[in-house]
RNA sequence: GGAAAGGUAGCUCAGCUGGUUAGAGCACGGCACUCAUAAUGCCGGGGUCGAGGGUUCGAGUCCCUCCCUUUCCA
């Protein structure tokens, strides 16, 4: 029975680009998402930029654009994280849109009508300069408990005290550095004191298997609370000017940004529908029937931080909402990344630069792998260690895994044609394959990503351990023992297959290929091709290289993009070089004529074969914001998987010509002598898409 | 201050309801092999399982106290 999914990661914040811990948080998504969908479920994996709220209002400000202005251009960075990533999303949205809006004010309304929202005025403090109500994080003041200077208005710093921000001695804003002064407002609060919301979120937090255990216990502490940590009420009104959703009945007034976050789960999963591409995907209703049907899951994959907004209020706005809107069947929540043992700081600038990771070329499978390598079920934190990487990657990717292809391949391309023939066990050898998919299907399942590739690594050691006891090297030297020889390779090649297949989660990219190159399948892998003995291999392509820890030097030291700065100026290489070049140098042109060529840094993003081409290669290229397609003629000397994501340069104002495949626009540079071979030229790290060439 | 989670080889971790000499991978040392531009296999050194006490015939595993780390207290 094939289930239907409805999956969203967190919302990031948009006021600025990705950092690793998001990527950490979709790359487990992802592979949940892509597991079950080998199974053959139906999956619905949206997410959306959370627009809304007084941060990012204050940033566009000082940026001197619209917030709308300085959202769209976050969004704008996205689409190349997700596709470095192998991010899967389905759908990526707003909340800043027209279905959040529609469905932020029909939620509100519907509580409104249970009799659960209610008005209370409350005293904060406002910036009469600014002419606004300041939240608590742009206030500051003297310590009222150690009298540190310069503390936050929710805690200090220093010495770890709670407190209100009136609390706070000598307060200012942060804003304006106006002294705040007290001012009373009307705002509307959520009842979540309420006896029939308790009852409910306790029945909902004992559901088995929901949730984990740590994050019931930590809801239940909440829940119960008793004196000064009683569940309170939940303040959901904002007063103007504020960037939001404005609320129907109450003028100037809006949304608080996390009431209506998290509905952008279900505004994505809206224009998802409405949109057609559910339909695409497979999902004839419409998004009210499929979120109302009783056998729609709805599961989020979350932060540790934000626990106490998806296990309270959100499944109580949405139990008293009432259908088609459902409850949450599944939030799962995960720890957070650490970087050499270092808390990450967005402030400080500390940790991996996502982006930069892709921009020196790093390989996203080998981070997909690490971090896979190092998640379980539980909440707790990972630690990305760059020694520990560098070992986990070549030794279990390439070591391992890799090289079980690598060295059985070619005895069967060469001594059979690529045939594959299985001795008279095949039936316990196809046996083997079920039980160990079964058994890693259970870890992915239940998010025990570390422990699924532990199995893996198991069984790719008894197939290197098996290999090396029958030396197929020393059997190939004896015509006799074809026979043998070819039974050894093949049952490599089977364990190869499956070990592809049970790790196309975590390896999307690689995955495919062996699927369509090597084993010939015309598509990915599906979890059922598990046990199927393959018949026949294709020449063994270069599949995945070896980390180079000089990579992790570059994505962590901090001047990079110095250090990459062009060396000599450019009047200068071009005065020198003419003199230098070799005798078939062409005839001297002047510095303007070469300045007519707009030469650029841009990115491979995706390389594949031309059917019915010899030589060419089909590029898509990253040229910093555009994207280009090119036709480069480097077939001979290139496999197009190595050349995905690769730096290197093309001319950008090359007229475009139209081809038999297509129409290239622009070209690589590649250098090439009498001799055979054609070497493409990069650009050294630090460099970027869209940098000048000169 | 209150609460939660965790502290097992150099590193990352596994060790179910307590049961014989505590395991794996990586790293390290030795050996073997050479199919693997993208190596592997075998052998080995290495841990007073945070500290102390207790329950038990028997505890890394249960109980108590303490220390350390991280997190939550909206």
């Amino acid at each position: 029975m094939a289930r239907k999914i409805f999956v969203t990661s967190a919302l990031p914040y948009a006021n600025g680009p990705f950092h690793i811990g998001h990527i950490m948080e979709y790359i487990q998504a992802d592979i949940w998402v892509r597991f079950q969908r080998m199974q053959g479920h139906a999956l619905h994996f949206v997410c959306a930029d959370d627009a809304h709220g007084a941060p990012i209002m204050l940033k566009a400000e000082a940026e001197g654009i619209s917030p709308q202005q300085l959202i769209a251009r976050i969004a704008a960075g996205r689409p190349q994280y997700l596709k470095g990533f192998h991010l899967s999303f389905d759908h990526w949205y707003s909340t800043d849109s027209p279905e959040n809006t529609q469905l932020s004010q029909d939620i509100y309304a519907r509580l409104q009508r249970a009799g659960l929202i209610y008005k209370k005025d409350v005293e904060q403090f406002y910036d009469p300069v600014k002419g606004m109500f300041l939240p608590d994080r742009y206030i500051k003041g003297e310590c009222p408990n150690c009298h540190s200077k310069d503390q936050y208005g929710d805690a200090c710093e220093v010495c770890s005290t709670v407190y209100a921000p009136t609390d706070l001695i000598n307060p200012y804003s942060t804003l304006t550095g106006a002294r705040p002064v007290l001012k009373s407002s009307a705002h509307l609060f959520f009842r979540l004191s309420d006896p029939q919301c308790v009852a409910f979120l306790k029945s909902w937090l004992d559901a088995p298997g929901r949730l984990q255990p740590q994050v019931v216990n930590k809801a239940k502490e909440w829940l119960a609370g008793s004196g000064e940590q009683t569940l309170g009420d939940w303040d959901i009104s904002r007063d103007a000017p504020y960037f939001g959703i404005p609320i129907p009945d109450a003028p100037g007034k809006f949304f608080y940004v996390w009431l209506d976050a998290p509905i952008g789960y279900l505004a994505a999963l809206k224009s998802y529908f409405d949109g057609g591409k559910a339909r695409a995907n497979g999902e004839p209703r419409s998004f009210e029937e499929f979120l109302g049907a009783p056998d729609t899951e709805q599961i989020h994959f979350i932060g540790k931080d934000i626990i106490y907004f998806h296990t309270l209020f959100w499944p109580a706005m949405l139990r008293f909402a009432a259908p088609p809107y459902r409850v949450p069947d599944h939030v799962y929540a995960h720890g957070f990344i650490t970087v050499s043992g270092e808390k990450m700081s967005k402030s400080r600038g500390t940790g991996i630069s996502p982006l930069r990771y892709l921009e020196i070329g790093m390989n996203a499978e080998w981070l997909r792998y690490y971090i896979a390598a190092r998640l379980n079920g539980s909440v707790e934190d990972l630690d990305f260690n760059p020694d520990d990487f560098i070992a986990r990657v070549n030794s279990d990717l390439i070591g391992k895994y890799v090289n079980i292809a690598s060295r059985a391949a070619n005895f069967i391309t060469r001594h059979f044609n690529g045939e594959l023939k299985f001795g008279a066990d095949a039936a316990a050898l196809t046996d083997a394959a079920r039980a160990t998919a079964a058994l890693v299907q259970t870890s992915y399942d239940t998010r025990e990503f570390g422990k699924a590739l532990r199995d893996i690594m198991a069984v790719a050691d008894d197939i290197n351990h098996e290999f090396d006891v029958r030396q197929p090297w020393v059997l190939a030297r004896d015509p006799a023992k074809a026979a043998q020889l070819q039974e050894v390779c093949s049952r490599a090649l089977f364990g190869f297959k499956l070990l592809s297949v049970l790790l196309a989660p975590v390896l999307p990219a690689v995955a495919e290929r062996v699927a369509r190159q090597l084993f010939g399948l015309g598509r990915a892998f599906r979890w059922s091709d598990a046990p199927q003995l393959p018949t026949h291999i294709n020449p063994y392509e270069h599949l995945m290289t070896r980390v180079d820890p000089k990579q992790l030097d570059a994505l962590f030291s901090d001047d990079a993009a110095a250090a990459a700065a062009p060396g000599a100026a450019p009047a200068t290489a071009a005065a020198g070089a003419a003199a230098a070049v070799g005798t078939t140098a062409a005839a001297s042109i002047s510095i303007e004529e070469f300045r007519k060529i707009d030469l650029r840094v841009a990115r491979i993003v995706q390389a594949e074969a031309v059917a019915g081409a010899d030589k060419l290669l089909k590029l898509t290229l990253d040229l910093g914001g555009q994207t280009r397609t090119v036709f480069a003629g480097i077939k001979s000397a290139y496999e197009p998987a190595a050349l995905q994501g690769r730096l290197t340069v093309v001319v950008a104002n090359l007229a475009a010509r139209k081809m038999k495949f297509g129409v290239s626009e622009g070209m690589v540079l590649a250098a090439s002598g009498d001799a055979p071979g054609l070497y493409l030229l990069s650009a050294d790290s630090g460099a970027t898409p869209g940098m000048k060439v000169s």
